[in-house]
DNA sequence: ATTGTGGCCTGCCCGC
DNA sequence: TGCGGGCAGGCCACAA
């Protein structure tokens, strides 16, 4: 599913859609709007100006119109982007295999003639005029350990458990809860865990965050983790061969060794 | 204020 | 073979 990783690459893809002066804006699927957003208000905003800039915020693609306001697309789980019928990623985990007409809900068309259109089936996604981009915290492709400390930080001994605070988008945003699992098995940190991290646990947990996400991008995407596989009943550590538990844990399934990660 | 839970959305997989 | 329940997870509203 689209989690930051994915997200980027649609960045990247619909930074060619950049100068194009836009036509027309639709929201084929009056629901996919939010915070007020409709179809009319789009294409008020967006008709005849181009995009200048395709900005990024954790999970949230921001597209600058010029001398107008951003457009906020969110992904949801099965959310794609696909420039001039060209899918953007061809097949994401979780999401059906197949192209259909019916799952596109926004489509941005161009005065040259080409589309930005947003595919999504389970309709989990939005498109958003002006987001409020502040209430996301540091970007985790490019969050400092000094930020992470921070993010990771505990209250008390009720504060929300480890992979909570690593997934709450106001505190880190971009990690979704595959990443989110292949990053605490990597730094062997129990996800469990509401206790404060010491000074060397964060290192361990900023070091594993910049690995695991140079590593799946590099292998293409946030499903490329060595844990992906093992999410099943009855799944192994892929370090130890232990059987991994799983467990809901901050609302999400959530699979971990209880070997080494503590 | 912070944390936890349920619901939304819909295709797919499993067991009967 | 068909059917239905449960599951997947990003995000939000709402409750405690």
């Amino acid at each position: 599913m689209p989690e930051i990783l994915e997200v980027e690459r649609y960045r990247q893809v619909a930074e060619l859609a950049l100068g194009r002066p836009v036509q027309g804006a639709w929201l084929v699927d009056a629901r996919y709007g939010r915070g007020g957003t409709t179809a009319r208000r789009l294409g008020d905003a967006l008709g005849g100006r181009p995009f200048v800039a395709a900005r990024r915020r954790g999970k949230l693609l921001l597209l600058d119109s010029e001398d107008g306001p951003t457009v906020g697309l969110r992904f949801g789980m099965t959310g794609a982007l696909a420039l001039d019928g060209e899918l953007a990623i061809e097949r994401l985990r979780y999401s059906p295999a197949r192209i259909a007409r019916q799952w596109v809900r926004a489509v941005f068309t161009f005065a040259d003639g080409g589309a930005l259109e947003v595919h999504d089936p389970r309709r989990l996604g939005s498109v958003e005029l002006a987001p409020d981009e502040s209430r996301l915290g540091p970007d985790a492709l490019s969050i400092t350990r000094r930020q992470l400390t921070t993010a990771l930080a505990v209250r008390d001994a009720r504060a929300a458990p480890l992979k909570a605070r690593l997934m709450d988008q106001a505190r880190v945003a971009g990690i979704g809860n595959l990443l989110a699992d292949e990053i605490l098995w990597r730094g062997a940190l129990d996800p469990t865990r509401r206790s404060a991290l010491t000074a060397e646990e964060v290192r361990r947990a900023h070091s594993s965050l910049r690995a695991t996400l140079r590593l799946l991008q590099r292998r293409g995407g946030s499903h490329t983790g060595d844990l992906m596989e093992q999410r099943h009943q009855g799944g192994r550590c892929p370090t130890d061969g232990r059987e991994l538990r799983h467990e809901s844990v901050g609302g999400r399934t959530t699979y971990w060794c209880p070997g080494h990660q503590r």
